[in-house]
DNA sequence: CGATTTTTTGATTGGTATCAAACATGGTGG
DNA sequence: CCACCATGTTTGATACCAATCAAAAAATCG
């Protein structure tokens, strides 16, 4: 939790649901270990839209997690073609697949003006072998990582545009609803290219999807400002697919 | 390293190029440290071809490092449809996906008569606060499979049929050849459904497309034998891909 | 050897990409 | 404040790749 924020309760409340709490909130700690804690979170970094957190191929050094704002974090292939390989809102975390070589697998950018904490990574390791739990709580949200591309392979491998569509907007909904935002009236943070990007299709065949969706009555698109008036339906349609097409 | 083997010095040549090489070679240890690694690797484990590992939701208890053999892990989606989501060869790590809600995220299936070493999680998380630099190692293999996992995503979302079946065979090839098997001569352990599951493909383009490449003077199909006579053809395939073909 | 499973190959369909053009939006500078 | 341009979005027509349906051939297993 960073301290001497002008607005303190809000921060404590966006706190709250933070990937990285345990390491901002040592009041759950004991004295001596208290102490230890102190440097282990650095001072929040603020970025404006379009700005890169950090960049594929540089060294990696501290682990992020969005307290406010917006994110995407976009793979490079090596020959140009790239894909955006995940959105990040406030209390999830960035920069994990740099651990592996010691510089970032992808870019990150902020898609609106953000705000991150950022974790150096050799504090982390100190931690570690001072808290075990702590050890362990990262070792979980790096396997959470894990499943998380695990979940996204799934969509991109056997389903079906509407789908896949479907699908990213009850994700982006139940993470809204687990930070206290509205689930079913949002903005959306990025363009109908960049969600083709990360759902495999391309800006198009989005576009198209929303429509028909607006017109089978399922949501209200208002350029970014999404409604879901049936989510039921959309969540229908990501659990048994080919039966409600076919 | 498994002690007390009947065929000692092949154990050792497959250890040496084992995820989990830090953990069974206590040599590079210092006297003190030794002593707690000893419990941390448990005896290894046989299974059968078709034999399961784990299964996804089964409680989750120990991480396993392939000794020999082949495995390939699947994803259960809710409505019934299942995706292979990783082939698993001598040296690679499996279960890292369970670390998050403590049961596993997936099946793991040995394709051919199999043995693997078990991590029981337990002792890693005690090794790792007397260890820094094992607990950094284990950071870093969980790194690695979140790349493992992007490099994937970026093969589904972007790339065409053919372009997908270079990417597998190149891949296959680089790991077995690291592990110091015939990098252009190989047996697929896994059948053409297998192969089209983990690339979002149907078993029939897989067929297709292996055929193709033959017919092209790529590689050489003998059932599951597979020869690459111009594996770079196949490289390039994978970078520049739409010139290859358009 | 026969039964079952896997693989190959062909014909057709269908979903998404591609190409194209109109339209809306948002930011910039006059 | 508005005109303007660059960018993003919608919608339509067409093309193409891979899925589907189908059937024969080959391999595996008991």
């Amino acid at each position: 939790m960073i301290r001497l924020h002008k607005q303190g309760e809000i921060v404590q409340k966006l706190c709250e649901k933070c990937s990285l709490h345990i390491l901002c909130m040592p009041v759950m700690l004991k004295e001596r270990e208290l102490t230890d804690l102190g440097a282990i979170i650095r001072q929040s970094r603020r970025l404006k839209k379009g700005e890169y957190l950090f960049r594929a191929g540089e060294p990696f050094t501290a682990i992020f997690a969005v307290r406010t704002g917006f994110f995407k974090t976009i793979v490079n292939s090596q020959d140009g073609r790239d894909q955006v390989t995940g959105f990040f809102m406030s209390g999830e975390l960035l920069g994990l697949d740099g651990i592996c070589n010691n510089n970032h697998g992808c870019d990150a950018v902020a898609l609106e003006d953000s705000e991150v904490c950022e974790l150096p990574f050799n504090n982390m390791e100190d931690a570690g072998s001072l808290l075990p739990s702590l050890q362990i709580h990262f070792y979980r949200l790096m396997s959470q990582e894990i499943l998380r591309t695990q979940e996204l392979m799934l969509m991109l491998g056997n389903m079906r545009a509407e789908e896949r569509l479907a699908g990213f907007l009850v994700n982006l909904s139940h993470r809204l609803s687990f930070r206290g935002f509205a689930a079913n009236d949002f903005i959306l943070r990025m363009s109908r290219e960049e969600i083709g990007s990360y759902l495999g299709l391309k800006l198009e065949t989005v576009s198209r999807t929303l429509s028909k969706f607006q017109q089978e009555g399922w949501i209200k698109v208002e350029h970014k400002h999404i409604q879901l008036l049936q989510p039921w339906m959309l969540q229908e349609m990501v659990m048994h697919c080919q039966k409600a097409v076919g």
